[in-house]
DNA sequence: GTGAGTTTGTTCTCGCGTTCACAAACTCTT
DNA sequence: AAGAGTTTGTGAACGCGAGAACAAACTCAC
């Protein structure tokens, strides 16, 4: 729900006249189905550290927190990879998902804006281990350009053009300032990049074909807080809350 | 939908037997909408910044990245704040929608690990600037317990229950590694906190009444990969991905 | 005051996602 | 080999959210 598919309401959709009736066409996989398989992927290896070779949707439902029918139905988008009466090989799975979210393949990113949280992007262990490398960190701050950081030299933004083509990048991190991120957001996707994950509190305007992810941590909070102040009301401590209008 | 309320398939919804029925007596917002509301709030402040004083529907849903007709529904279900050929008056739509989410009010919070990313988590400024006040930091490493940071001293975990308690915390954020991810979350849990954020890549199991959202690094750029190897196949240069099944 | 223009709030329809329930397909015991 | 027990994959029902469209309500010009 935090992205924004361009191609969805795009040229994608306006489709090619004699093309085939798209779902069945480009094994549409659902939106919803594509956020979880993820998590599929990370219960999957928790198994496999556990040594475990065979799983039934139950257990790897419980181990990914969903219910088991939502399970098979997701997994049933991707083929018919488990055996009735038995359950699914965890290793053969492991990697069909993997396949299918494109893991198994290197992706350069670039992370631009290395202040609080840009240096913890780049020193994120969670990156490399599944398939992501960062080959660029960037930042306007000459102050910071030339420090090293996770085994990369800060760059300064002026050399973000030729990075993401010299590592033909397809995917950059923006961390920067709210008041920064649409421009840099801009020079990326001019330079090639068609995938955004932006943590600026901003809302970012890109051409269709190119996808944006944001992730907001203030919002997040929020979200709890709403939910937090009903449980209060809901509770008759209303009183002390004293929001009189 | 990275979120879990426990009280959708809990407590709530098999319903005190004489109770109203739902939807009208708690003014039930959807969870969509309540997402979206942080996201208004940042806007109007944004306009408030610019000078502007009303706006209209169209103005606002266009800085909130939405569609008018969605911002209308959404605003519906906190009353009517508008005004019809006019607009709105962004001070006082601000002041409802920061009273509706609970941001006119104070939440103490803590961060349990800090790591990179507590580190940073610790030091955003989105956080204080919206009505969230960080009260504790904790930690398990004693090398890091003693240390300052953002005006903060952190503390071994073993004060867990006591800072929580003493600062009636509420919302607690988890920045551990996915291994201790889940006892934190048990002690928060146990000590009163009954919102939880999770930063670390595992699935948290909670009693019914405690909201927990996610927010996995890694699993959004795995989402934004999907999207980019789809993206590769349809232009035809699949050839270079060599995934031969 | 009246009519033209504007903008909100709401109704209606459609599509997606979730869940239930069950047939199909497999293993294991006897 | 046949039946009992398991587990997957999927068809169908249901509920929620998105978006279009329109009526109600306001402003402004004259």
């Amino acid at each position: 729900m935090t992205s924004t598919r361009s191609t969805r309401d795009g040229a994608v959709d306006q489709g090619v006249p004699g093309s085939i009736p798209s779902k069945a066409a480009d094994r549409g996989i659902p939106e919803a189905t594509v956020a979880r398989l993820p998590v599929y992927l990370r219960a999957l290896v928790t198994l496999t550290d556990q040594g475990i070779a065979t799983c039934s949707s139950e257990n790897l439902a419980t181990a990914a927190g969903v219910n088991s029918a939502k399970l098979r139905k997701d997994l049933s988008y991707l083929g018919s990879y488990g055996t009735r009466g038995v359950g699914y090989d965890v290793e053969y799975l492991r990697y069909q998902i993997a396949r299918e979210i494109g893991v198994t393949q290197d992706w350069p990113v670039v992370i631009v804006g290395i202040g609080n949280l840009g240096h913890a992007l780049a020193n994120y262990a969670g990156f490399s281990s599944r398939g992501f490398r960062v080959v660029a960190l960037l930042d306007s701050d000459p102050a910071r350009v030339g420090k090293e950081l996770a085994g990369l030299q800060i760059s300064g933004s002026a050399a973000l053009e030729d990075l993401v083509r010299e590592h033909d990048v397809a995917i950059g991190v923006i961390a920067t300032p709210a008041a920064a991120a649409q421009e840099v957001c801009d020079r990326l996707v001019a330079s090639g990049v068609t995938s955004i994950l932006n943590f600026a509190p901003a809302v970012l305007s890109v051409p269709d074909g190119v996808d944006v992810r944001k992730v907001d941590l203030s919002i997040e909070l929020q979200i709890l807080a709403y939910h937090e102040q009903r449980k209060a009301l809901a509770f008759g401590s209303a009183a002390r809350l004293g929001d009189t209008g």
